[in-house]
DNA sequence: ATGATCAATAGTCATACCGACTATAAAGAG
DNA sequence: CTCTTTATAGTCGGTATGACTATTGATCAT
């Protein structure tokens, strides 16, 4: 069984076949890198330099290679467009797969998608095959490459929620936080205000979810009392959940444009890896 | 561009092709298509006729065609497979996607798994590839072929969790149901025992969940006072949600092998199908 | 310096919700 | 007719949470 791959092989099937027989798809890994810096939701991006989307921002990612998980593949794609040497304990999420068989215009494109917290944003120095690489806020955004707007948008569902019950909160924290900064991390990806008191009684009478330093170590330099330090705990889930305020109706405006879905390119050259 | 495919491609990449190119992968769809039957959780298996894993019960499911989209693929599969005329109003979600390169010993194909829920859970008639489908119990199931252990464990979970905060409950169960019904969802597929009237309390509290069916209906011919019949409601979420018992540290158990990953064929005849 | 300001932290109070229970109603089984 | 079974009503106490108030200990503006 051989199965002829072309560039546009889109559409139509190869009907001569079987009903066995199979079309072979490229699959690649999309990823939603977020963080935090100066309070806001910011996204890893990079500029696409070719048709289609030449010039729209779009979601690092790549082709999954033939040893490769598409794990693995996310995690190699992360090291290359972070720059980051150890990737190794960023929390990495599969989100879902992205299959609408027009998404790319230039082949059948199947994708992975994947949702990455970074505790503190360095600089992207657009070491992969990234023309650039660049934090852009989460709000402000204008509409991404193929239906990379949905998978974003995704991505930020996925994480609210998975704030209300589970500890990956501490995923946007350096390794030593302080409440306010773990309070901010609640406020910036739901969009809302938490009371400090109540955020503080709730996650600190959460066994595992943070534990104090030791050295009764606090942090000063900002404005305001000096506040506690702690660590992330051993616990991953959150029971009884920390619930987001009824009130939400609006979580932090989506990038302006929250078309649904859109197509990608296929590879040809450098930089040219479908989506 | 153009990229050679045979059945067999696995492991070595094409090593010639510059950074972007990419090796085709076969892309399938799994179902783990669960109902209820006499108060157990049951699952639609279909028994492998050929190599690998011959005799071995296997998930349902089949190739994404090249004009289909995987969500596509999983509802023609869970037509063919179950045997329903109208599979349009059943509830099917995505759970993840399967990459392990090794995962399947013929080829490598990229596996995307979904979870169904049906109400009552007719008797399948092979319609399919299957050589035979059938229900069988989610307790008491031996090793699946592939990683189908592992995609069903995920499924489980997944279900069991979507419980606590989401009204699919109602997924199980026919148009017209009793209070009674719903809760024994909840009940057998978190394996715990539920306080039928603190559940009543907290369904009939919830805006939108169920909603009683007009004409005073009731079902009787049970044992017991006969139960007040209701409708699904409207609502999508459970806001707060229904959080299983505390005590919970065994959820059903899973199918007796926890074997993590496997692997899986290729497809060169009729049945055939990788996985 | 000195007071304004800001953020962390300690409490308080009332309420919603939930788990555990008791009681009653309405059917079938024997 | 009585026992069993299931649905449903209702109670009671504890926990968690939302809304606030108060205090502490820093920086900032002047």
């Amino acid at each position: 069984m051989t199965a002829p791959l072309n560039g546009t092989a889109r559409g139509r099937a190869p009907e001569g076949y079987d009903k066995y027989a199979f079309e072979p798809f490229a699959v690649t890994v999309d990823l939603a890198v977020l963080t935090l810096r100066a309070g806001a939701l910011h996204v890893l991006l990079v500029e696409r330099g070719h048709e289609p989307y030449a010039g729209r921002w779009a979601l690092p990612g790549g082709f999954v290679l033939p040893d490769e998980s598409a794990e693995t593949a996310a995690r190699r794609e992360l090291a290359e467009e972070t720059g980051l040497s150890d990737v190794s304990g960023l929390h990495l999420e599969q989100l879902r797969t992205y299959s609408e068989p027009d998404r790319d215009p230039r082949m059948r494109v199947v994708s992975v998608a994947f949702a990455a917290l970074l505790p503190h944003a360095p600089e992207p120095h657009g070491g992969g095959d990234a023309a650039q690489a660049q934090w852009l806020r989460y709000n402000a955004l204008g509409p991404l490459a193929f239906d990379h707007d949905r998978i974003l948008a995704d991505a930020h569902d996925r994480v609210g929620a998975k704030l209300e019950y589970s500890c990956i909160a501490t995923a946007f924290c350096p390794p030593e936080f302080t409440l306010g900064e773990l309070r901010q991390v609640y406020e910036t990806v739901w969009g809302t205000a938490l009371d400090p008191p109540n955020f503080r009684r709730k996650v600190l009478a959460t066994p595992g979810f943070v534990e104090p330093v030791p050295g009764a170590a606090r942090l000063t330099g900002g404005r305001g009392k000096p506040a506690a330090l702690y660590r992330a705990g051993t616990a991953a889930t959150l029971h009884p959940p920390l619930l987001r305020p009824t009130t939400s109706v609006s979580p932090a405006s989506p990038p302006s444009t929250p078309s649904p879905s859109s197509s990608s390119p296929v590879p040809t050259s450098p930089e040219g890896r479908p989506e």
